[in-house]
DNA sequence: TCAAGATAGTTTCAGATGAAACTATCGTGT
DNA sequence: ACACGATAGTTTCATCTGAAACTATCTTGA
């Protein structure tokens, strides 16, 4: 029970309405979900998903675009690739170029993966959204574009 | 660039455009720039700050009930308590019923921090729900609802 | 009453993660 | 030509985290 004092003193904070709360459960639940089933099936992380992700749809990135496209920072990205060249489902090549730059690609073998597994990702995201109607989802997605546009608009959230 | 033969072959899935990644950027950098003002100005982690936020609305709780009301594990609840108590800013009482339970509440000083950040903690939502116009927060408010009840309705995800 | 299983909470150990330091290469200005 | 700062990517180290094992206590049922 809530004394009254405390009550009037400040607004409460209920967890369960608190926004970043709600946002920060539902999204390991979700994460967790999926992890599950990248793992299980294909011994994938979420990382190394997301790396294969990006290289299945544009081959041929280096590690920094990789970064980018993924919202990784390179640290993770180095982590991931290394854990997936090891397993031969990417490869790295030297740039002509630049003697710094590796390009990252697919090999056959992770192709053949990505090709499987892109269905199942989009499944998962379906049974999700089976919750939401079309115009919800329509929604959902507008919202999130904005609150990641006002977030990534503020360098940190400024008090 | 995209093959052809590919792009036939099976929906293409877009990082940019698939649910679980954009939930899990959006709050991961909700979680980050809040993470940082907790642990600057309070030297408090998430998990922390959370035990404080359940123990601040009802004082007297057990590990277990603390766990259940933040969806943490009861691992990171009895590390976070014990970080928390060993700085005075939670006390833990033994149980006169149950030899096994601990009752956990906020200390004088925690309840002070507590005091303290819970206007903060509103401020960021209401900085970060400043993007959304006040419909437009409701409609967010019920959509995570429906998403969290359709994933918690799924032991896991099925496929 | 006491053995067996359940529950509360902690600890341990191994793998994940982040920040900073590091190596190697590149580009620029003099 | 070459010193200096910037950039690409890796490694190191210290911390965090999760899963499983562990201790202590409680509950149940023979």
């Amino acid at each position: 029970m809530q004394s009254d004092a405390e009550t009037l003193a400040h607004a409460r904070l209920d967890l369960d309405r608190f926004l970043p709360y709600r946002l920060s459960v539902l999204t390991n639940r979700v994460s967790n979900a999926i992890a599950r089933h990248y793992s299980e099936r294909f011994g994938l992380s979420i990382p190394e998903w997301r790396v294969m992700a990006v290289l299945g749809q544009s081959a041929s990135l280096s590690a920094r675009e990789v970064a980018e496209r993924t919202a990784m920072d390179k640290v993770q990205v180095s982590r991931a690739v290394a854990s997936l060249v090891e397993r031969r489902r990417v490869q790295r090549d030297g740039d002509d170029d630049d003697g710094r730059v590796t390009r990252l690609s697919l090999t056959p073998r992770g192709r053949a993966i990505y090709d499987e597994i892109v269905p199942l990702a989009l499944h998962l995201e379906a049974v999700l959204l089976a919750a939401l109607t079309p115009g919800e989802r329509e929604m959902l997605s507008a919202l999130l574009e904005k609150l990641s546009g006002r977030i990534s608009g503020l360098r940190a959230i400024e008090v």
